[in-house]
DNA sequence: CCATATTGAATGAATGTTCAACAAACGAGC
DNA sequence: GCTCGTTTGTTGAACATTCATTCAATATGG
């Protein structure tokens, strides 16, 4: 009478009373994400939390030290979790700077960065970072260094390419286009799907880059150069 | 003792005591554009608001029934704005679509509409359109006539320089490339400033368009179209 | 004087935080 | 294996605060 089904180790953590520290932790952490995305920043309560966690009210507070502690914990998360999965995309694209511009893009339309439940929690915090110079500096920590990224590779592409652009704007207005079409994707308007925005943002790579990027199959980057245009 | 210095009629329109109604409500949405942009939306209070108007606690009840309509109301009021520039810019535009096209990016950029404070009331209300049916019709009324007229100087554009992009797509891609650069100017990170915004949305223009928009004189599009590249 | 705009204190609801009680795991001693 | 005390996680009610809303009193203009 002291073994229920309890202690089932879903992947190595325990889900039960004694669920450890870091997992409780990220379980409220996911609560909030999706009590932001149903009820916006401003109406997300501790109690939601609680409640979306199946867990007690006090609960939060003894985890998090506070409520603003709790949403900047999350935050954090988030930004970590999307500079983990571009930077991965990055490695596995290999060295030309085409493939790996093409895997960023496609990086940001990943199902598992870009849903709705995602994307509305990322606007939510984008809604009160002017406010908050903590929130600021978790959103931008981060979109420094992706920014840069992609300088670097419209300054690459330009050589290799022989094209007329500037890199810094270039660069510039195609992170800018990216996170548009997210905020489009999130306002879940009429005509924006995430295909849409996919083929939307290949139409962007092939004008700009035509000798690295072909129309017919935006999937897929043209390895080498192809010089004679 | 009667007449103070009260009733300067700044522009034909009272500001003392008896202001008129419609007056009175202008004045409190601005004040709440200036909290939204100062405090974010979820720490805007109607105390805030009428402070910043310089008015009693209970006004914003009187003028509008609850803090909801109010907020509503400033949407709204933002959004006929915004609509009622963009249109004006394009009417003054004239007939050709480089030119059209021009100006509308140029209105976007303007400084009566793209400044801190409004692009930060923007943003607050972003971040609550996803759980606000009400918020997110407002934005979307708007823009869907926007994205259209986007789709529709593609079009032509296309038609004209036989270009071979998707017209949709690539209207969606700039109308989000827009929204984009506007929300790195609200977060006022780093290196975004109106004038790298504008850069970047010319070297779009110049890249997608090259045979209607050269790179050397961004602010103005060429007017006729030169057949020979 | 009448209608209307404005005030500011009172009210009640919502919510973040605290905390004393409680329960579960754990280890020590038998 | 069993008990017992300790540590640690959890609960839920109580508390304090903040804030939108109401409204009777007041001021103002016509």
């Amino acid at each position: 009478m002291k073994t229920f089904e309890r202690e089932a180790p879903a992947d190595g953590e325990k889900r039960g009373r004694k669920a450890s520290k870091e997992t409780r932790r990220q379980q409220l952490i996911e609560a909030t994400i999706d009590s932001l995305a149903k009820r916006g920043y401003s109406e997300t309560t501790m109690a939601d939390v609680a409640d979306g966690a199946g867990l007690s009210r006090g609960i939060v507070n003894f985890h998090f030290e506070s409520k603003e502690k709790l949403l900047v914990a999350t935050l954090q998360y988030m930004a970590d979790e999307y500079s983990a999965h571009w930077r991965a995309a990055l490695v596995k694209a290999g060295d030309d700077p085409a493939r790996q511009l093409s895997a960023l893009v496609q990086a940001d339309f990943d199902r598992s960065i870009c849903n709705k439940r995602k994307l509305a929690a990322w606007c939510a915090f984008w809604g009160e970072a002017k406010s908050r110079p903590t929130y600021q500096a978790l959103c931008g920590a981060n979109d420094e260094a992706y920014q840069q990224v992609f300088i670097d590779l419209c300054r690459r592409l330009k050589e290799d390419g022989g094209y007329g652009f500037d890199a810094f704007s270039t660069a510039l207005g195609l992170s800018a286009m990216l996170e548009g079409l997210w905020l489009r994707l999130m306002m879940g308007t009429e005509n924006a799907t995430r295909e849409s925005a996919q083929h939307a943002a290949a139409e962007f790579l092939a004008s700009v880059f035509p000798k690295h990027f072909s129309r017919e199959a935006p999937r897929r980057p043209i390895p080498a150069v192809a010089k004679t245009a």
